[in-house]
RNA sequence: GGGCCCGUAGCGCAGUCUGGCUAGCGCACCGGCCUUUUAAGCCGGGUGUCGAGGGUUCGAAUCCCUCCGGGCCCGCCA
């Protein structure tokens, strides 16, 4: 059985009024202050509360720089803005969101996996050409783009996110950002003034907000543009810090997709362009003078609308490294969910104030992200006790966890660390269930009940051979260990005789085979650690393994009688 | 130079937005139990000037100001 314990998610913030204190506190301060039942609202609701203040029919934007793999880092952004949608609809509000590709960006740096050996050779041209426009390592997907982002965007669902989504290249090319580039350059001085508010060398005069894409290297980060005039703006193919140009000089044709805007002044006009009331963004676009304030005034003075509503959001580091594409420290969604059920991540970005810094780690932290899991849900379902106000904020979480509506009946759980010896030993699903159920993890379960016990068993598998320390591993040897058994002493086969005999008799729980052993040992003469040795022996082929106890009851008992048996022989 | 986050028990952290019960949780530690080991033995024990100083308040870990220390981000790419 699960150690019975309660972890700090528990604690917290009492609200109550000190209630012996009643004659230290003034009457009219307790008529003001005393709300046993105020209500601490969780930082989506506030920001959903907010956005229909402003408008009834709020746009959520998200998005990111196809840069490379997307990590679960990025996935803050998509993850916060499909809960704020979310929590507009609960709000009786109607909510849309969606995720922004920006594919039509220059790479600047080769991203791993393409920066080792040949390949990093091989995409070396392809230095400041837009990411839509470059190759993709595997002839499986259309183009760099699609390599990265689609596995992405296909898990998406699968964490319950629905969101539309968006290519940044689809919108230049069909010719919709054709007017707000107009009124960008026709603004160019305006919106000089305001980056320059900000630098501290200014534009030059004749700066245009605009790049170009070269129509002889097809690089976009190369170009400056001179002048424009109707639909056209025209360039100079001159290079940039990191990748030369081609000197060409041309024409490109801004109603076309020929280019695109420079970052500052694209986002205001995306806001524009699709009525964006608020945004999530990771915390280097929020610093003072970064892309948020000079958006904010372009937005204004430009496009006359207003900036979204903010909500800048921390990184997340892989086990103390910051997570970073272009340098291959990623975790993935579908990495994710080989080890761990889409409402942990959920979990994992809610269960705090964006501005946090969160870390993750797939190794062993990770069995504590499951428990506090769903010792939360435990909670949720009143079966853990908390205090009001934590309750509350716990239930809330809880419910953002969810992938889509929240259970109305107690789910049933089988306790990760347990699933990771269970499905390191389990043959078949009708074994784990028999298991399962005669352990009481589960009790007359529902379909869904099972569903996610063989999905957390699953997960177990995968974590257990990928991320798991080698001592949490074994394996039950198929045969016995004939090399292994050979080193067993009289004594100790005689326990191992003793034991096959005492198991065919009765039957253990855990803890009780567990005690037995000690008592065996004592009366063959054996230290108990003899015979605990031996068990693994014959079992694993190795001298240590899962506490005793759990290990056996997890086994098919028929075949444990056998290879003791065998073993003795 | 600017911004954000963090500083609470030996370690890792919750609580801070919305001030109010005796400041909590995990691990470690200490003492018992009947017994190898393992991030699933059991029971009992908190070991703390809530970074420092000032202010507001009946009341401050929580709000305000100043300072100190650590981390990250931005410094004109996006």
């Amino acid at each position: 059985m699960a150690r019975p314990r309660t972890l700090n998610v528990l604690e917290g913030g009492i609200s109550f009024m000190r209630l012996a204190g009643f004659n230290f506190i003034p009457a009219k301060i307790l008529r003001v202050q005393y709300k046993p039942t105020s209500v601490s609202m969780h930082w989506i609701d506030r920001v959903a509360k907010a956005l229909l203040k402003r408008d009834k029919k709020p746009v959520i934007a998200s998005g990111i720089s196809v840069s490379g793999n997307i990590h679960i880092g990025h996935c803050n952004d998509v993850f916060i803005a499909d809960g704020v949608r979310r929590a507009l609809e609960e709000l009786g509000g109607e909510g849309q969101a969606f995720w922004y590709a920006d594919d039509f960006d220059p790479m600047r740096r080769i991203p791993w996996p393409l920066n080792e050996g040949e390949l990093a050779e091989k995409y070396k041209q392809y230095l400041g050409i837009p990411y839509i426009n470059i190759p993709s390592p595997d002839p499986n997907y259309k183009n760099f783009v699609d390599f990265f982002a689609r596995p992405f965007i296909e898990s998406l669902d699968g964490f319950g996110i629905d969101v539309k989504i968006y290519s940044g290249a689809e919108i230049y090319r069909s010719g919709k950002m054709a007017e707000p580039t107009r009124t960008a350059l026709k603004h160019a001085d305006k919106i000089r003034t305001i980056l320059n508010r900000y630098r501290s060398k200014p534009l030059p005069e004749d700066w245009l907000p605009y790049d170009a894409l070269c129509e002889r290297c097809g690089r976009l980060a190369t170009t400056r543009s001179l002048s424009w005039h109707d639909n056209y703006v025209s360039y100079k193919c001159e290079g940039s810090d990191y990748v030369a140009g081609c000197g060409h000089e041309g024409e490109a044709d801004f109603t076309k997709g020929q280019g695109k805007l420079t970052w500052r002044v694209e986002w205001p006009a995306r806001w524009k362009l699709l009525g964006v009331t608020c945004e999530p963004f990771g915390k280097d676009h929020a610093v003072v003078g970064g892309s948020y304030d000079t958006g904010k005034l372009i937005a204004k003075q430009v496009f006359k609308c207003n900036a979204p509503y903010p909500v800048p959001y921390e990184w997340v580091s892989l086990k103390g490294r910051q997570m970073s594409s272009s340098k291959g420290v990623v975790f993935t969604l579908p990495q994710w969910l080989e080890i761990a059920e889409p409402e942990l991540l959920r979990y994992f970005i809610f269960r705090s104030k964006p501005m946090k810094a969160k870390e993750f780690d797939p190794g062993l932290a990770l069995l504590d992200l499951y428990d506090e899991y769903d010792l939360v849900e435990q909670v949720h379902f009143g079966l853990v006790e908390a205090s009001a106000r934590r309750k509350e904020q716990l239930k809330r979480i809880y419910q953002l966890s969810q992938l889509r509506k929240t259970p109305r009946r107690r789910v049933q759980r089988v306790p990760f660390r347990f699933a990771t010896v269970l499905a390191q030993v389990m043959r078949d699903e009708k074994y784990a269930i028999n298991v399962l159920t005669s352990r009481e993890m589960l009790t007359d379960p529902s379909k869904s009940d099972i569903e996610l016990a063989f999905r957390r068993l699953s997960c177990a598998r995968n974590w257990v051979s990928k991320y798991a320390p080698e001592r949490l591993q074994f394996k039950v040897a198929e045969t016995l260990p004939a090399e292994a058994v050979q080193l067993l002493s009289k004594q100790q086969k005689q326990g191992l005789t003793q034991l096959a005999a005492d198991l065919s008799s009765r039957d253990f729980t855990p803890v009780e085979l567990h005690n037995h052993i000690y008592e065996l040992a004592q009366r063959v003469g054996l230290k108990a650690s003899e015979l605990f040795k031996a068990i693994y022996l014959a079992l694993l082929g190795r001298e240590s393994g899962p506490r005793v106890g759990n290990f056996i009851s997890v086994l098919d008992k028929e075949f444990v009688i056998s290879r003791l048996g065998e073993a003795t022989l």
